[in-house]
DNA sequence: CGACCCTTTGAGGGCCGTCAAAGGGGGTGG
DNA sequence: CCACCCCCTTTGACGGCCCTCAAAGGGTCG
């Protein structure tokens, strides 16, 4: 039995939020955070492994991940499952299901997961009352989008080691400006390597030879469950990463 | 010298649009139809391999396409070149750069195309008096992730033959829709087989081969610039592809 | 201790990339 | 009107990256 990864469910008052108190997120007004309170319709817990929600289900919810992992999915007929992007603290999704109709793909959790809920059909009344929220939630649309077209530029056009090292380069990253990278540089590491090969569009065998070949030329490693980069130049020259400024985003 | 391609521009008035009329866009009120006529800067005609907006480049305009067929894109340092998807009439490109201050990606134009612009500093106005039009940019926003996440997919999961049948009953359908099938059920195909290669992460010459095993199994069938989907089941089984309905969708 | 999941490694083969070169069609210039 | 050029298409040969099959090793939990 593991030790329960005490993640702590989002407070009842999002003025009490420790999520949105990072730098990383922009500031809000307090009309609309009050307005982001009263929208919000709950929280949930996901346990690692479980779903948040399938392919082709149909919800009406739209969820903010508060803390934890999670990922994107699509599944095929022979049973093969393409990951779209990893979601982190912040993240928003179910948006497409709205103009689909039904989820366009599913989430699944790969740690314990909080969430933040929404509801779908309040959207409308959002846009309507509070413009700036919509806008906000307009631009996570397009960084989310961002998101995927750099996975496709990079399973399109990278070979294994490049593909690896982007991974590698881009969840640090990600991870390390919500203040999860710990002092010796490291963060926590949830995915399996067969998360890896379906993120990449790899197979599970050459996803681990690749991973070891990277860890033998010491650009990286991964143990107990956490990555550390230790030469993040030359995976950023391997993977032909470009260091792209961050700036603060919206969190609804 | 071509018969130039004889594109008419989009109308003065936006009550006047050729493309509005099409069924597959959402009704619009009066007042948001003016609104957006307004808020139009103005046209723009981009020649066929021309670029739109290069990568990296600052841009300052949103483009909904008028008419013909261009690209998104993204380049690596090794010179190869990653379409992310394709662009047909009624698409919205220009909204990743408002939120990350440059352009992400380039676009080039495919065929002569006519474009409407429009001014990315006015976008926060319209979300404040036109709820309406900022829900359905949000709207485009979710949708072209949607094609991305498709993209991805095909890209990372299937192999050559289903990569090349997918791309084709993708274009055939998204131009179909906007009316654009011929009455033998054959569309303008402007794309070259670098293109495919470029969309699909496959070398031009396993493009090609591809693409003949495809014709001679009478699949489909490519002459003088129009394609023609020869037994379109057969296409959609081997690509395992999963038909699914369409919606009217908001123009900008 | 055994079951299960994940990781790791080896062997062999196939899909697809690279190299090379010929063929076709349209535009341009002689 | 023909020659030439350029771009795109097409085909063959060969090699390599990555997939599949197979099996062993390690860690955790019941």
């Amino acid at each position: 039995m593991k030790p329960a990864v005490a993640a702590a469910r989002p407070p009842k008052r999002c003025t009490d939020c420790a999520l949105r108190v990072q730098t990383c997120f922009t500031q809000v007004s307090a009309t609309d955070l009050t307005w982001i309170e009263t929208f919000r319709s709950g929280t949930r817990a996901v346990p690692a492994g479980q779903s948040v929600f399938a392919e082709q289900s149909k919800i009406s919810q739209l969820f903010t991940v508060y803390s934890g992992w999670a990922f994107r999915y699509k599944t095929l007929a022979d049973g093969s499952r393409q990951i779209l992007n990893f979601l982190l603290a912040g993240d928003l999704v179910g948006l497409q299901a709205e103009f689909a109709n039904k989820a366009t793909h599913g989430v699944e959790a790969l740690t314990d997961v909080q969430l933040c809920v929404f509801p779908q059909d309040g959207l409308w009344s959002l846009f309507q009352s509070q413009p700036q929220l919509g806008y906000d939630i307009t631009w996570l649309s397009a960084s989310n989008e961002y998101l995927v077209d750099e996975n496709l530029v990079t399973v399109g056009s990278r070979n294994a080691e490049q593909r690896v090292a982007m991974l590698l380069i881009d969840l640090w990253r990600r991870a390390e400006r919500l203040g999860l990278a710990a002092p010796d540089g490291s963060i926590a590491f949830p995915l399996t390597q067969q998360h890896i090969a379906d993120a990449l569009g790899l197979s599970l065998v050459h996803t681990n030879k690749t991973l070891r070949k990277l860890e033998r030329l010491g650009l990286h490693a991964i143990a107990a469950g956490r990555l550390r980069l230790l030469a993040p130049g030359a995976l950023a020259h391997m993977a032909d990463y470009y260091a792209t400024p961050m700036r603060p985003v919206p969190l609804l």
